[in-house]
DNA sequence: AGACTGACACGTACGCTGTACGTACGTCAA
DNA sequence: TTGACGTACGTACAGCGTACGTGTCAGTCT
């Protein structure tokens, strides 16, 4: 045996698996043959299947790309940090679903997280805010990939499917009448799009708040559970620094 | 055999099964048992299993509830409707993640978008920006229910676990000083943080529109692409807020 | 040197999976 | 009566994850 065997290459070997075959032809048969190893011999590495599925995840999503340029526009820095997360979908497409599918809690998934806090804290948004708005802008994103990888799992453009919804124009008349729209779908363009979405409206966020801190320091607190949208105020007595 | 077996009956146990045993115990042997029946006369009403989970996608997905209100508010009807669709997640959390792995494309799909598109073009959006935004939408919806069903699978609130971050200070230190609000996760607030977030935002952008159709038919279709970020004018327009 | 120890590759075996196929038994049409 | 057909069922097969035992080798202690 030239190369001993390791974790990280059966991780390797497995996300190879999954992107030359599928997600669902992954076995550790299948691994192991391909690294020219008894079956059993895995397992040394790894406990059991979801946990190597679980590196995976972790080993897929640890590729992730930031090229953070901290002189550039809070906005413009979040939307180069959202377009990152969403490459994983272009270098790992059949990967990616089963990314999304597990939740990760390890290291490797701290990073972007704190690249994405420091630049909203940056910003100016306190704590509270800023790691709101970072799982809605997760969950945006997320939700997106988990289009673009089921209905072009392999993001190879399927010449003869045609997706476009045929509805009764009687019980459906929107659908019937955007039926070219909703058949395509450019999901970088959708994207984009709804990341401008978020985007402004953080925008948007972020001037009310300043506006609120403006105001006077009087109601603190910035209910978690309140409905009131304006007046949060809340960063008083927060004493991380963060430049 | 009293009832006779039927592909409703075999869909309905099957949800039963992964609402009770999660969506790893489900097997066509363990539904036959559940249903008191040989596991091949399933496959006299179900090609297989793939579209078995299929019709459990669907017919989870069909049973979202909409009370839609046609004399409220644009942006109070959307609320209502992005809140319906995540009451799946509630109703049956297991599922849920069967729902969301597996694309559907059946009518059982189109009555929601039916209702959201004609919620939107009725706000004043044309046919290309209600498309969009309703993907947004989808996507975010998706996107939450995601790591709703993937951090409390079952829903009920595991007394135990411990969600917190543990994270050098050093290497991640708003990670460290966040690490209590990280930990934590309100999924009703954080939802409708979120979904606050993007109804602004389209409240932004039809404003906009409506600014550009009132200056003249010139530049039609609206700069879709278009990165210009700031100048939202901020916080005016939002007449829905939640009271 | 000899003995012991731990790590690691491997084979076998068990219980489970999805499902192709053949069979048996109903009810209807001719 | 006869045949066709739909449906329930049993058997069988290939493949799965993995528990367990066995063999080999490197390193360490006496």
């Amino acid at each position: 045996m030239p190369t001993p065997l390791t974790r990280a290459r059966i991780v390797a070997a497995a996300i190879d698996l999954i992107e030359r075959e599928g997600a669902d032809a992954i076995s550790m048969r299948r691994i192991a043959a391909d690294l020219g190893v008894g079956v059993m011999s895995l397992y040394n590495h790894v406990p059991n299947k979801a946990a190597l599925l679980d590196a995976v995840a972790e080993s897929v999503y640890s590729r992730i790309e930031f090229t953070d340029d901290p002189s550039a526009e809070w906005t413009a820095r979040v939307r180069v940090q959202a377009r990152a997360f969403r490459q994983i979908a272009h270098h790992y497409p059949r990967s990616t679903m089963v990314v999304v599918s597990r939740q990760l809690r390890s290291p490797a998934g701290l990073l972007p997280v704190e690249h994405a806090l420091a630049t909203l804290r940056q910003a100016g948004f306190d704590g509270e805010d800023a790691v709101r708005m970072l799982r809605t802008f997760i969950a945006y994103i997320i939700g997106s990939l988990l289009r673009e990888v089921g209905v072009t799992p392999t993001f190879a453009p399927v010449p003869g499917q045609d997706h476009t919804p045929h509805a009764d124009p009687a019980l459906f008349p929107e659908v019937h009448g955007l039926a070219s729209l909703l058949g395509e779908c450019d999901h970088e363009e959708a994207f984009e799009y709804g990341l401008d979405m978020l985007i402004r409206a953080a925008v948007v966020r972020l001037q009310e708040v300043k506006e609120a801190r403006a105001a006077g320091e009087a109601g603190a607190g910035g209910g978690v559970k309140g409905r009131g949208d304006a007046a949060v105020a809340g960063s008083g007595g927060n004493g991380s620094a963060r430049g």
